[in-house]
DNA sequence: AATGAATGAGTTTTCATTCAT
DNA sequence: TATGAATGAAAACTCATTCAT
């Protein structure tokens, strides 16, 4: 950016980069805070080290978010604003719809994996019984959720339709199945290692409740007297 | 789970000279910190407040426990202290495996319904990455545990001898699976809420979650090529 | 002591044990006390720590000393009612006036080397101003130091009797000079090791300092102008 | 060694924009400080009362010292630190070498005399067995005596030079038997007072003592067999 | 006289937030 | 805007002392 800009006036260079760096501020706060927030909660976040992580004055950190509850809000808004990349989801529609389910679950496992501190943060804001749940947020929920909910329902009724799934569930209901099994793996991992006393975030670990998870799932579609 | 202080009352300071006192004060102060520390993690919690709700000096809670964290530590381990009502998990062998199956999943709803705090307090230690898991506490998880466990067990061998249920599943991970789908629900209920637009904690809800789970089960249990 | 009275009825043996229990128990929490103050100080004294150290019950410790401020006097007054062992001071009337000086201030370094809680203690009162000391304690101090005094004045008066020794010095102030040149020593052992770089409480060491100090003062006591 | 917050009063807080202000404030912490831990010790002082002596408000003192026992350690670090005035003991060099001992001595005396607070704090970390003694505090002790133990060797040596001093005493060794003398005086006063039945911190009382002082070690310092 | 438990009044420390430059 | 310093309110924790058995 410096080499092109170089030669026109100082003012319009200096507030381009103003603009920037707001910007900047602004997002490696969130992300600093994504990282804080979901390790400590939001009593246990530090304001100090959030500007620490972030690089930035604690001030500049006030003057964009106001206080650290707002700034828990725009965080918990950004978990959902940002995370979904649609065309993930996008099943490939020359794979057979078993096959499509499958790697769809595998996508879900992957993408989630990820979003250890997301979740985090969700499970933060569940314990504190949607607090901070403005509707605005809330609408950025489902928009977050439905292309996933979308992709699901798409492999679900190509099943059907081919007669290779069953007509007796509901695509929500699925992918809340899918959602649970996953998140519920990845949030409870240190005291469901205390049960099975197995490291559960080791790669195999990971690979095991997968295939379970798909196995379980294709089992469960399978058309026939319910 | 919850303390049942049943009985002693007026003349309690009297009437349990001995070293009851101290496990009158000890298990109140556990009841009143299970509440405190799952609505708000360990950093929000406020010892004082928990002092309050259990009506005991605020200094008689460190005499008892050391600190703050101990205390943590000590209402983690009450968590899973408390036995479970083996009793209830006990399947009826009259009924077939698929309503026993039923039957089941039905006893573990209405079992983790009433775990809300404790469910919180797990999902704070799983956030504090099982910081707090001493060898003692993962034991007594796995005591905790295995009587569920085996009721899981014992009816899922059943349906496998009768030719009811497929052998392609493993007791642990159907108790997994099943723990997943119930907890998930009752944790996220706020967030979920969003995505769908309902109550998720209306009867009604839960009800249909119910039903849906032990369908989709069921299902996913049919002998038949995986 | 229980052989002895064994047979005699069980009233009075009883009372006899009492009374030595007491008095062994308010002697045991003297001892602990001197230790515990002499280390922390007033403030940073703990009762609990005594009365685990004297292994008495706390209950006791108030019974027989009413408060921790009225146990600190009452240590203190026996910092100077126990400790002087006059015998020892006597000087050999065999010697000569300058080996008998040479041995009171070998017998002084022995004595106060082994009075560090005593002397952490004094030191302690004086940084309280001698806010403790009652006029009790004050003539307690006074009797503890005569013996002492007097050894010195003795070996003294005999040396300028016998010409050996200078007539301008008084007995008191030789005294206090040789108590501070040996106090002074054992109770800033740390600051000045800072200073000398080497660890002035080995025998060595101190062992270096008595001979300085008894030459110093031989040489001080010559007669001739000054 | 007392703070003196020259000049700057109301003007202060507008006319010392810069990193001053953090120094102003860090001073003033220390000089309260030092008062503070004197008279009452580690245990013994209070946090309130230090920022409400130094005028500032008590978190700008966690701010800058960050905990209790650290201002403990800078306190210290700061009675060796605030410089001697090395001029003070740059003895005369027209006097007789016997005048300027006296000179020395009288201005050893002086110089101690108004020294109360911090020889209470060096008592106090020689009870604490050099706990806060770090190697940095150890230098700046030497740092801080050695003009002194200086003096007195030029002194020394000069006596010896001319003839009028004994060949038989060390310097540091002189050094250290002036100041148990001078600071045992005053450190003691309290306790010593009970034995000698006077004021000892009269300035009568003063003066004698340091007549006998200097009288003592020059008859000492006579050469001569000893 | 002995003991575990309780208590109240402090004391240190923390932390979000704001000021002044 | 950026920064070091300041601040007030609250939090955790301590400790001498007393109670009840």
């Amino acid at each position: 950016m410096k080499k092109t800009t170089r030669g026109t006036n100082s003012r319009r260079a200096r507030s381009t980069s103003l603009q920037r760096r707001s910007e900047l501020t602004r997002s490696s706060v969130l992300a600093a805070a994504l990282g804080e927030f979901a390790r400590n909660g939001l009593d246990g976040a530090r304001v100090d080290r959030i500007a620490q992580r972030a690089r930035v004055n604690k001030q500049a950190l006030y003057y964009h978010f106001g206080s650290k509850k707002d700034l828990f809000r725009a965080t918990l808004a950004s978990v959902y604003a940002d995370t979904v990349p649609v065309e993930r989801f996008r099943a490939a529609p020359d794979l057979t719809p078993e096959f499509a389910m499958r790697a769809l679950i595998n996508t879900l496992f992957e993408f989630f994996r990820r979003l250890e501190d997301e979740m985090a943060i969700i499970a933060h804001e569940n314990r504190h019984r949607g607090k901070h749940l403005t509707p605005k947020i809330q609408e950025q929920i489902r928009n977050s959720v439905s292309p996933i909910i979308q992709a699901v329902r798409e492999v679900l009724v190509r099943g059907q339709r081919e007669g290779v799934f069953s007509h007796d569930i509901d695509a929500v209901d699925l992918y809340m199945t899918l959602v649970a099994e996953i998140m519920f793996y990845f949030s409870n991992a240190y005291t469901l290692s205390a049960i099975v006393q197995r490291d559960l975030s080791s790669d195999k670990a990971v690979e095991y409740w997968k295939t379970h998870v798909a196995n379980f799932t294709i089992a469960a579609l399978r058309p026939g007297r319910v």
